[in-house]
DNA sequence: GTCTATACTTCGATAGAC
DNA sequence: GTCTATCGAAGTATAGAC
């Protein structure tokens, strides 16, 4: 059965259709991302869709790596910058990948070969900001032992992603409070934010 | 067009049409929502979906506005409880409705009339903690001068959301440290969990 | 008020032509 | 290595019978 062949990884068509199918999961959910439709925004046929990608999991699944790899570096882009927490709070309340997180989110509850892949891709996103930000808290002088840093990590986090979360669905309630609060601390640890965007 | 009949409210078929889709929901993803499915599941014809519901946007839309409903109640239950605090704390790790909370802010995304629906009702729940919680947390003495009790709930709704999600995903790092964070404040404000079920 | 027969559209996937 | 012709299954929705 599996004796189909597949097109190469560094195909134009293949990277279009990336492309495609990543605009229209940001935009119009997943369940809009089907062979059809993607093949359409890229110019293509839809059978080329099964050709470079066997299935659409296989699809999901490349399209997840892809976006890995890419928030991964630009992570550590922000982790090696002068301010190292504000460059990684301008990322994180960053809305442009908002849309693409939660649909990720939905997806991993009824893909179940995705799941694993989304959940092992988040774990290493937090294990490298932790591992970043234990010499960064330490160097500002922070105890763990009063809040443990992998706890300030989580609670960043859960902070960060629900305000953008929020913000793409038209509810702000306690926002603006709750941003002040986050940037009080930030500046009490690295100083004023200087004015230099993210990676 | 539009002259089409419509089922009553309060059919039995109608109810067991929407369990049928809640479950789908949960276990599967929105896109598992079809007319299809959800008649097999209710072990109904699909064109009684249509009955029911003239789309299925209809549908959606019926789904969130009885779990609204209930989630509405139980929340008011909680803040009305003797423990407001870890009432709210309970219910709001529960990870019950989290499938369910991921896929609608997934169908947000691309059904703009589900959209406003959904912020909607997020803003009601968020607006009646404020209120509820502005009492309790003045009866505790906490200063809402040093942060304001909006950015409280923000924060504390981040924080359990969150937990609820990754964990349902299956990713936990710092979840047991943060948890302990929280826990070691509501017992300040409101003395130890007394071991009473949520409503 | 309740449900069925049926039309039309779109989907994922494969086999085979260039 | 790249793309096309084509199939069977599944989707939404309507009109009309009980």
């Amino acid at each position: 059965m599996s004796t189909r062949r597949i097109g190469a990884e560094d195909s134009a068509s293949r990277a279009a259709l990336l492309d495609a199918a990543q605009a229209l999961m940001a935009e119009h959910g997943y369940a809009a991302v089907t062979s059809r439709k993607v093949a359409a925004r890229a110019g293509l046929k839809p059978q080329l869709v099964h050709y470079y990608f066997r299935t659409m999991d296989d699809l999901f699944l490349a399209l997840l790596r892809r976006g890995a790899e890419r928030n991964l570096e630009r992570q550590a882009r922000a982790l090696a910058s002068p301010q190292p927490l504000w460059a990684l709070w301008a990322l994180s309340t960053e809305s442009s990948g908002t849309a693409l997180t939660v649909e990720f989110a939905a997806l991993a509850n009824h893909r179940k070969t995705i799941k694993a892949d989304i959940a092992g891709y988040a774990e290493t996103f937090r294990r490298r900001q932790l591992e970043a930000l234990t010499e960064v808290l330490a160097g500002y002088g922070v105890a763990p032992s009063q809040t443990p840093y992998v706890a300030l990590v989580a609670l960043f986090n859960a902070i960060s992603q629900v305000i953008t979360m929020e913000e793409d669905l038209g509810v702000d309630l306690g926002h603006a409070e709750l941003r002040a609060l986050v940037e009080h601390h930030l500046t009490e640890l690295e100083g004023p934010r200087a004015d230099i965007l993210p990676g």
